[in-house]
RNA sequence: UCCAGCGUAGCUCAAUGGUAGAGCGGGUGACUGUUAAUCACUAGGUUACAGGUUCGAGUCCUGUCGCUGGAGCCA
């Protein structure tokens, strides 16, 4: 007998194949039962009638999630999910679940979290999973054909990469250590020897930040390449990204229309993504054509609120023409949906003008916030490149622009529909005694960094980088509302289990 | 860290300061084509915790804890 996986189903049409998995639901009556099994690879429907007598008798035990093993004829049958069904002739248990806690019916999002564990099982996590496997691996397939070097860089390390406030210590027998935030120094070293360098690998930023946009634990992907300036360094991000969308659409229709993602908007992402400066990103934020455009932008919304609102009193007019119990309960659980998206959508309504007089005011030198970020990003329908951001806002080690003193020549990606930066990069400073001088001025112990500036010491060139956060990047593909989501454990500032 | 909201059955939620309830899930039974099947019956509660106000508190007040959302910061 041939075993066989539910995605293959077909091409076992006619004959008789057994299957192992776990039951996701079942609908029995007296002399039919219809059982749903789970494998990994999809559902579909297996029918146990009476006349097989054990297999039926061994169906009607079972509980959702038990794992069986089962085998039957498989038929084409247009009424299952997926077009084929099986119709079992022997099903052995091999364990029976006790009462499972998660229904098929709405959780909300910490129940869910604490069942993570679980959780999991449920098609929506497992289809997130599949596109994050690709996602990966279009990044490293990316690299490695482009030839990159993969370079594992530390986790456990002495100091800070990025900010001090945001380190994990941790005791290193007598010493402190802390967990990594960023391989990005010991990548600048790597590249010195093999030219194009990347890394792959969890990283850690104590933020004491709840938001839908952090985590303490994430995955970062940071290439390196020697010989290389800003454009270089943007066409390398430009190229990796367009390789994971594509990646993604070519493999994941079926999991991204699960997930209710918008495909159109992600098949517009292709080079050349636009490209602004930050001084640019100013001007656009303080003009009078934006105000407008942000107030004409309000309005809009403004209806689109009162049109929720209308289709909220539709609905809970509706309710009095519903009998059936568990449909009320379904209609008034989609009222309550309607009622927190409109709580929502409020909620922006009433920011936003205090998002439009940030922007009105803002003055050159300071960083973007997220609200500009948002406003910058909303004018174009890929991601946009926003360079040469003033030198006191960023890092030490960007390289100090040379057509203006003022800024570095760093680069942030912003992910279009309001996903923000998922990319941060730059050039490096690749000059000694201006990176001392750097150091100098941000109060940074030149002892610490010693071996660092060796690089600078020895044969020194134009290099740069950058550091994609995978969840982020995950989020904005999928279209999900929390990074949470994207990544099987999540580490939140409130969740270290399971 | 700050601001706001929430905490009631395994889950999702109801309950003018006045007898704690529904749906789903669980259990038992009926039913040969179900798609969250249907129908009948049934079990299930220290209303987060600790105080207080009141004839009476799930509901009001104070504190603690937990969660959710937002702000700041970031990938």
């Amino acid at each position: 007998m041939e075993s066989a996986t539910i995605e293959q189903l077909g091409r076992h049409e006619g004959k008789v194949v057994s299957l192992q998995g776990w039951l996701y639901g079942m609908r029995k009556s007296g002399k039919v039962a219809f059982l749903e099994l789970r494998d990994g690879t999809g559902i579909c429907q297996c029918v146990v009638e009476a006349s097989a007598a054990e297999a039926f008798e061994n169906a009607r035990t079972l509980t959702q999630e038990s794992s069986l093993v089962l085998e039957g004829l498989v038929r084409a049958e247009p009424r299952a999910i997926g077009g084929y069904e099986i119709s079992a002739t022997k099903v052995q248990p091999l364990q029976v679940a006790q009462e499972y806690p998660i229904s098929r019916k709405s959780h909300g999002a910490d129940f869910l979290m604490s069942h993570r564990h679980l959780w999991l099982r449920s098609s929506r996590p497992a289809a997130i999973l599949k596109v994050r496997h690709t996602i990966i691996k279009a990044c490293r397939d990316f690299f490695d054909s482009n030839g990159f070097t993969l370079i594992d860089t530390p986790i456990l390390v002495a100091r800070a990469g990025e900010d001090a406030q945001t380190l994990f210590p941790v005791d290193y027998f007598e010493k402190q250590a802390f967990l990594a935030q960023t391989g990005q120094l010991y990548l600048e070293s790597a590249c010195m020897s093999l030219g194009k360098v990347y890394c792959f690998g969890p990283t850690f930023r104590a933020e004491k930040s709840k938001t839908r946009r952090h985590l303490t634990e994430f995955w970062m992907v940071e290439p390196e390449v020697a010989f290389a300036d800003l454009d270089d360094v943007m066409e390398l991000a430009e190229g990796m990204i367009c390789a994971i969308v594509d990646a993604v659409l070519a493999k994941h229709q079926k999991e991204l229309e699960l997930l209710g993602r918008d495909i159109e908007t992600l098949k517009k992402v292709c080079k050349p993504f636009p490209k602004i400066t930050y001084s640019d990103a100013v001007d656009i934020l303080k003009s009078e054509e934006n105000r407008i455009r942000m107030e004409n932008e309000l309005q809009l919304d403004k209806e689109r609120l009162e049109d929720m609102k209308r289709q909220q009193e539709d609905l809970e007019s509706q309710l009095a023409n519903v009998s059936k119990a568990w449909k009320q309960e379904k209609l008034k659980a989609g009222i309550r949906e309607l009622t927190e998206a409109i709580a929502e959508l409020e909620r922006d309504v009433n920011n936003r003008p205090g998002h439009i007089r940030l922007a009105a005011e803002f003055e050159w030198g300071a960083d973007l916030g997220g609200s500009d970020e948002t406003i910058i990003s909303r004018r174009f329908d890929k991601p946009v490149f926003v360079t040469d951001y003033p030198k006191e806002a960023k890092a030490f080690y960007m390289k100090q622009s040379v057509d203006d003193p003022r800024v570095v020549r760093n680069m942030d990606l912003l992910a279009p529909e309001g996903y923000g930066e998922i990319i941060g990069g730059s050039q490096r400073e690749d000059d000694l005694e201006v990176l001392r001088t750097k150091m100098q001025e941000m109060q940074l112990n030149e002892e610490d960094y010693s071996w660092y500036l060796d690089l600078r010491r020895y044969g020194s060139v134009p290099h740069g980088g950058f550091g994609l956060g995978i969840e982020r990047a995950i989020s904005w593909i999928c279209g999900l509302k929390h990074v949470r989501e994207t990544i099987p454990f999540p580490r939140t500032m409130g969740r270290l289990e399971p």
